[in-house]
DNA sequence: TTGTTGATTTCGCAA
DNA sequence: TTGCGAAGTCAACAA
């Protein structure tokens, strides 16, 4: 990894076009030839960059970083405060928890969170269009699409809906009743859930997380 | 600007829970506080970050990071290998050019890329549920109402379709036709569009911005 | 390779 | 401030 503080100008050409007038920032330039663009602030992301595969090529005062697909990142240098290289090695990464696959797998074994004597089909139960994320029978022994969101927005709504629409069709299934769930549910998303007949329900993350299903603890 | 090289292993504690194993890394702080743990690759996100408004308390080997949400950020530094700082400014910022707004810009002055004789009603036109891009008349006064988009997706036709049959239970505008106007068009889209009787445009941005429209020409 | 979906998304605009 | 749509989105995963 190489790190330099400079003044520089950037122009990137490429999916759009963007210029960044002259000033001092941080440019890091990655073992996989990738370029950063740093001020000193906004968020993680870089005011201007290039994604690896790419090249750097250099001359004084005049670096040019070229992808395969023609989009050039074109940095002025002015002034060069200071260059330094190190080697960092290849990285570990990095462990996450909490997506909501983990959402699905703990409702799937908390189905009474959904009403009692429900009875589970399967996970990711597959449609011509995309997996229902989780399929299951009521009480009575009818079908039940559940749509599961970390956050539920309308977009999820019209994707179940598509989901019960083509169930339907099947004289095996119907009738396909659709459950909308999320730990946190849009009121746009609910009214529409409501227009379409969906039942929505809010998961709370921390408590399913405490609970130890039954069949798993043995 | 302070621009750390050290052995470290991170935990985040948030909205999920996230650790890093001990590797040598970049750590960027940046003049609001903000914190990134960079690796030698990757892309331009971090592996680990927080961002503005948080503060860092530092003691000997340990940092850590916290906003006012409760998310925390704890790094661990083994061995410190540089740790310099820059003053940098402020950053005068981004200029972009070539997205979806300017294309509503363009479109609205050369309707007759539609149609000939369309008129424009206007542009964002309100509705309960969002603006409509552009809402102008075909040549048989009829009302259309177009979607603009950089990439035309599956997720434009359905927020068309949402637009449409609203603007249609208003008997002063209806019928209303529909119109999807992209610079590229995904097939699925496309198919969907047509289920649904919306015509497809693909506009050329290049051919776009190089009319210069009759009523701005003086 | 291509398409789809999620993201500690971030960012910008408008109500 | 909040909410919503776009992004040079990126990145993981399935088909």
């Amino acid at each position: 990894m190489r790190l330099v503080i400079a003044r520089c100008s950037v122009d990137y050409v490429g999916r759009l076009t963007a210029h960044l007038p002259e000033a001092l920032r941080l440019l890091i330039v990655k073992a996989d030839g990738s370029v950063l663009v740093h001020s000193d602030g906004g968020s993680y992301k870089p005011l201007n960059w290039m994604s690896p595969p790419c090249r750097l090529t250099e001359e004084p005062g005049k670096w040019s970083v070229t992808n395969k697909g023609g989009e050039t990142l074109a940095i002025t240098l002015t002034e060069v405060i200071s260059d330094t290289s190190v080697e960092l090695g290849i990285d570990p990464g990095l462990k996450k928890d909490g997506v909501e696959a983990h959402l699905q797998e703990l409702l799937a074994v908390q189905l009474d969170l959904l009403g009692d004597g429900w009875r589970l089909v399967r996970r990711e139960y597959p449609t011509p269009i995309g997996p229902v994320d989780i399929m299951c029978r009521n009480e009575a022994g009818e079908s039940v699409a559940v749509e599961i969101k970390r956050r539920g927005e309308i977009d999820g709504v019209e994707q179940l809906t598509r989901y019960l629409e083509l169930l339907n069709r099947d004289p095996l299934l119907a009738p396909v009743h659709g459950i909308f769930a999320a730990q946190e549910i849009k009121p746009q998303a609910r009214t529409l859930a409501a227009d379409r007949g969906i039942r929505c329900v809010t998961l709370n993350y921390e408590a399913m997380r405490g609970v130890i299903p039954e069949n798993t603890l043995f």
